[in-house]
RNA sequence: CGCGAGGUAGAGCAGUGGUAGCUCGUCGGGCUCAUAACCCGAAGGUCGCAGGUUCGAGUCCUGCCCUCGCUACCA
């Protein structure tokens, strides 16, 4: 049994809002693990804080005329008041922007860099003279070396596949300024992950087998079995902690160092506060440590900060990491950039005192073990069919029936029957069969027991019939409800790590705040709520959501998808001047496509036979994420028919189809009168 | 291409060798205390496909297909 529990949730980087995504993945379920634990007593110190530092907060402040510090301000009062009103109970939410921080995270590097740790690198990257900065690859463009494709990332070519190192474009541009970058020579600090492969594996492979979830496991034991590369852990950027190091003028830690160490300053902070010692939080073997993040963060939480940490030496490590996948949103990928998302404080405004049921949807619904979809349409059948239907309602009925025979004060049983007996013992059982599927990291299942009891309740009060009974044989009524009062106030208790806002009312309701009810209460007393206790009149604890409001809420992603796409574009530079002849070297010809298929093993690739007069043409088109091959059959394309041919995964490709791609990346044929292509598209 | 996760009733999920299960939805019935809520019953599955191991496979092995993700700055 661990004397402790540190638990972190990922840290939110300030420069968005945080939206459903944020708190199904992290914030919920490490919000019910936390207040699971201090319901039992626990010492528990739940941690977080704001990741403010890193280029994309530097550049979304170039874009806007700010500074980071207003961008990092605006969006930390924000998270922190979302969090608060969703009811996230950390025991601290820090900044990684205040001093305690920065004196933290220099600590750790200097500790490292006096140990020997680091090794020194000086490389050549591209720097963009005009804003003054070096690029990190995917803020550099220009033309694929392999397939052409003009608009190739410095890491990778969308078109193709192929990944690429930023040196290797053609005619490289910075996307942040437009210009054309230079190489300049740099050094920086590594942590050599590869000298603790021997460490990893014996911690995680073989340590963690079993107990670690198979997603995150499985991530880890691919970066290892590929073999660990050194990793900078500082960068040349005017906005972050300034490395600690005389020969170091211009560079601050790499936000991935930083940011977990977050973690410790923030312990500290809160311990400061409390006059409690932060050490032991860190580093007494006793210590259980739980990081709750998201898929995307495994490789920081499972390999580079365990590695800072074993280095300094005195550090715990995690005891596990339950990563969760993503969620979906209506069944596409939840996007900040594109206003494809459901934002916490616009959640509020919809549904105002309705915190506990999103809570609820999005734990009954979490991607634990795959990715999920929320729509909103789930999102009501939930609250219609479980909060209100089951849980409400028989909360509902428990305390009508308590007024309507009891004036509101909890009547005396007379002996149980076996039915009695039963459905107590039901109950009994919850606590702990609840309590393990937390420790577990199973919150969906957790959830439907939790629901399980109201269920029990229900069907209670259905097989006792007391509304019966009262006209035959109102001594046995006492009985029923005396036991059904039992059951509301095990729900009032058990709800609490899950719907903490509902555990609250349910508790004024039922008048339970002296009582001081425990979870283990539940399963050790024999009677929760005694008798002559009297009761508040009804209230409803959820409300039904209607139909139409479900339609606001799709009409609303519907307008802000729509808008985004009109969105004012910002044309791609025009390319150098070309001559008539240049023009006229182009064979363009009107085809029509008669056959397509998609290739096999690509993402993209779709093999087309094109009629082209009385001839027919095999072409590969990276097209096969916008288009099925059925609506593409019987289209008329426009074809550039002299290209040198090219093979594609082991098809000739005869010539090109002309496209326009838009923003975000997507195909449309080039029909310029079609409303829904916009001026500036460009055709390639 | 490589790697990871997932593919089980209309939807969402559980089930790691022994007669396929839960929640929601659907259909039928019951009840009327309750937010037209609750309770009971039924229909609905060749467990992605194809092979193999085994007395026996959703579960183990092999191959393939599909979805999502990672490949080092999207929770």
């Amino acid at each position: 049994m661990p004397k402790r529990y540190t638990i972190t949730a990922a840290l939110p980087y300030t420069n968005g809002p945080i939206h459903i995504g944020h708190l199904a993945g992290v914030y919920v379920p490490a919000d019910i693990y936390a207040r699971y634990l201090r319901g039992q007593g626990k010492d528990v110190a739940f941690i977080c804080g704001s990741d403010e530092h890193g280029v994309a907060i530097s550049l979304k402040a170039k874009k806007e005329g700010k500074t980071p510090q207003e961008v990092i301000d605006q969006y930390d009062q924000l998270i922190r008041t979302s969090f608060k009103k969703f009811g996230i109970e950390f025991d601290n939410y820090s900044r990684t922007s205040r001093a305690i921080h920065h004196n933290t995270a220099q600590e750790i590097f200097s500790d490292l860099y006096q140990k020997g740790i680091f090794e020194e690198k000086e490389t050549e990257q591209l720097f963009d003279p005009e804003a003054n900065q070096f690029l990190a690859d995917r803020y550099v463009t220009g033309t694929c070396p392999i397939c052409q494709h003009p608009e190739a990332y410095g890491d990778q070519c969308e078109n193709c596949g192929s990944s690429l190192s930023a040196t290797e474009l053609i005619n490289p541009q910075s996307t942040i300024s437009g210009s054309q970058p230079e190489m300049r020579k740099t050094k920086h600090w590594y942590l050599p992950l590869n000298q603790y492969e021997a460490f990893l594996k014996s911690w995680i492979l073989e340590g963690h087998q079993s107990d670690w979830k198979p997603n995150v496991y499985g991530q880890v034991k691919s970066w290892i079995d590929n073999g660990l590369q050194p990793r900078a852990v500082t960068r040349d950027l005017d906005w972050g902690i300034p490395v600690p190091v005389s020969d170091a003028n211009g560079k601050v830690l790499y936000v991935w160092f930083d940011a977990p160490i977050g973690y410790i300053s923030s312990t500290k902070e809160w311990a400061a506060e409390k006059g409690k010692d932060w050490e032991p939080y860190w580093k007494d073997k006793d210590t259980q440590l739980v990081h709750f993040i998201g898929k995307d963060n495994i490789v920081f939480h499972c390999i580079i900060f365990p590695v800072m940490l074993h280095a300094s030496g005195d550090y715990i490590l995690p005891e596990n990491v339950p990563a969760n996948e993503f969620l979906n949103l209506e069944g596409q990928k939840i996007s900040t950039s594109k206003n494809w998302a459901v934002w916490l404080h616009e959640y509020l405004e919809a549904f105002p005192d309705q915190q506990d049921v999103l809570r609820y949807v999005l734990t009954a619904n979490a991607p634990e073990t795959k990715d999920n979809d929320f729509t909103w349409e789930e999102f009501q059948a939930r609250n219609n069919n479980e909060l209100v239907a089951i849980y409400g309602n028989f909360i509902n009925r428990v305390v009508v029936l308590t007024h309507k025979y009891y004036d509101g004060v909890v009547p005396s049983p007379e002996s149980l029957f076996k039915e009695d007996q039963l459905v107590l013992d039901a109950m009994k059982l919850l606590p702990n069969k609840i309590g393990h599927a937390i420790t577990q990291y199973r919150f969906r299942e957790a959830s439907q027991l939790l629901m399980q009891l109201a269920r029990i309740g229900n069907k209670y009060l259905a097989d006792a019939e007391p509304w019966k009974q009262i006209k035959t044989d109102p001594v046995r009524v006492t009985t029923i409800m005396h036991t059904a009062l039992q059951i509301a106030a095990g729900l009032a208790v058990l709800s609490e790590p899950f719907l903490p806002h509902t555990a609250k009312k349910l508790t004024a309701l039922l008048q339970l705040e002296k009582l001081q009810l425990k979870w283990d209460d539940v399963n050790q007393k024999e009677e929760l709520i005694p008798t002559d206790h009297k009761i508040e009149k009804a209230q409803l604890l959820f409300q039904k959501i209607e139909d139409v409001q479900m339609d606001e809420q799709r009409a609303k992603l519907a307008s802000s998808a729509k808008q985004n796409q009109s969105e004012t574009q910002i044309i791609a530079p025009l390319k150098p001047q070309t001559t008539f002849e240049n023009f006229t070297a182009l064979d363009l010809k009107v085809a029509q496509i008669i056959e397509a298929k998609k290739v096999d093993k690509t993402k993209k690739l779709m093999e087309l036979k094109v009629q082209l007069g009385n001839e027919i043409r095999t072409v590969v088109s990276g097209i096969a994420q916008d288009f099925d091959a059925a609506e593409l059959i019987g289209k008329k394309v426009t074809l550039l028919t002299n290209l040198a041919p090219r093979t594609l995964k082991g098809i000739e490709s005869n010539g090109m189809i002309l496209l326009g791609e838009n923003k975000q990346g997507h195909f449309v044929f080039v029909h310029p009168e079609d409303e829904s292509v916009q001026n500036g598209t460009e055709i390639h």
